[in-house]
DNA sequence: ATCCCGTGATTGTCAGACAATCACGTTGGC
DNA sequence: GCCAACGTGATTGTCTGACAATCACGGGAT
């Protein structure tokens, strides 16, 4: 299918659930930023739900890396500092290469697991989802925010392509963490050419199933998403 | 407990923390057990709290991987195949080592940073904080629960000692997955003096700062998580 | 036997309330 | 005048109770 990733109705749609995407939307628009402290009484008013359901929202971006938690203090938006985005960088290249190579070891076919519960994807399994989703990163729009989710949906259709059950649990917290990265600095949204064309080479690398080419783009890959962003913050 | 890691009091407590340490407890000693589903009423009148605080530590649960959720019909036991349990293994594997490497690179002295939220460790860092874990492992108890928790925290304060925020982030998923393979069968729990010698030698490995060293060890290490748990389900 | 429908049970969510704790400005002492 | 103890309001953590929505299950009609 070409219009492949419009989400056609994950299932069902809890309150909670709502409530967690929405200050999701609004961490990465910086209509919430790293370090602002979130009252529960308004938030869920904002939100549009009562307290306990806002609070179940809010542990899970907790456990996310969203947000982060004090006794008594509450929930504030978390925040980043140059080490732990340069620790992003480098985990997330790691298990990348990890992904990769489950998808070559799972060979030409599909590969991935068909039973993927908790997200809702496109119905593409393995490789083929990779590409749907590279597709869709090429089309996307030159918006920040959907670049951003674009670029996520492609690394993280690359973890589930990978048919590693351990990586899919882990994911949320890798997209969490990229996402703050995203909206502790705004700046970072610029150059989207030069970020496709790191991805087309990871693409092709994949594809080509050429370790040496794998290594050589990953790196490149790396290199960027971290630097770019501790230069551009020390500007 | 008797052993090592007694804590003397993290802090603060919530309910919501004790709730949902009481309900980990029960699932390592097999008291749930996975794809038990769970009924918030009757849990929440075991557990002493209330069924919000209730949801709310199984929210956490869920977000660890410990327990699973779908809407409508409420929470159960996580529960997991063989190709899980390989996934777990593999994917430990890769993060031990990318840890040692960072406890490698930040030298001899601590390195790991200081501020390490969240987690109420010992009060030791860096490579101090693996020996202290090395050493109450040594000296655990007999019981399986115990040498179990033991294990984990060995392997904790490596990947918090490694100072990467990322690791420390996804610790939680992994030890979850860990306890929930050691639930999954509890037959597991066997053969302690072969496991403390895996240990040794990669303990031996890290100090030795020898990649080749490391790499037997870490292969042997990961080869008898994994079929260990495999051969002994399939019996 | 198969399908439809009612019933009970369980979950998702809400509203309101209370004690415990924290942040902060005020008062008193030196 | 400056610092410390204090009281006050605000916010959180938690509880109780309740209600609609949905699911699981069994009985009856065809």
């Amino acid at each position: 299918m070409t219009s492949a990733a419009h989400s056609p109705g994950p299932q069902v749609r809890t309150r909670r659930e709502e409530a967690a995407e929405a200050i999701r939307r609004a961490i990465i628009s910086g209509d919430l930023q790293p370090g602002q402290r979130l009252r529960e009484v308004a938030l869920a008013g904002e939100v549009g739900v009562s307290r306990p359901t806002l609070r179940e929202a809010l542990r899970t971006l907790v456990q996310e890396g969203l947000c982060e938690q004090e006794p008594h203090r509450g929930f504030a938006v978390a925040s980043l500092d140059d080490q732990a985005i340069r620790d992003l960088a480098e985990t997330r290249l790691v298990l990348d290469r990890m992904a990769i190579e489950g998808i070559w070891a799972a060979g030409p076919d599909g590969g991935g697991s068909a039973d993927s519960p908790g997200y809702a994807d496109s119905g593409l399994v393995g490789m083929a989802a990779v590409d749907a989703a590279w597709s869709a990163y090429v089309d996307a729009d030159s918006d920040p925010v959907s670049q951003h989710l674009a670029h996520l949906a492609l690394h993280r259709a690359l973890w589930q392509a990978s048919g590693n059950s351990m990586l899919m649990r882990m994911w949320p917290v890798a997209e969490s963490m990229s996402t703050l990265v995203l909206a502790h600095d705004q700046a970072v949204r610029r150059d989207p050419g030069r970020a496709l064309a790191v991805h087309a080479s990871l693409i092709e690398a994949i594809r080509s199933r050429d370790p040496e080419a794998l290594d050589a783009a990953m790196a490149e890959h790396t290199r960027r998403s971290a630097e770019e962003f501790l230069t551009l913050r020390s500007d």
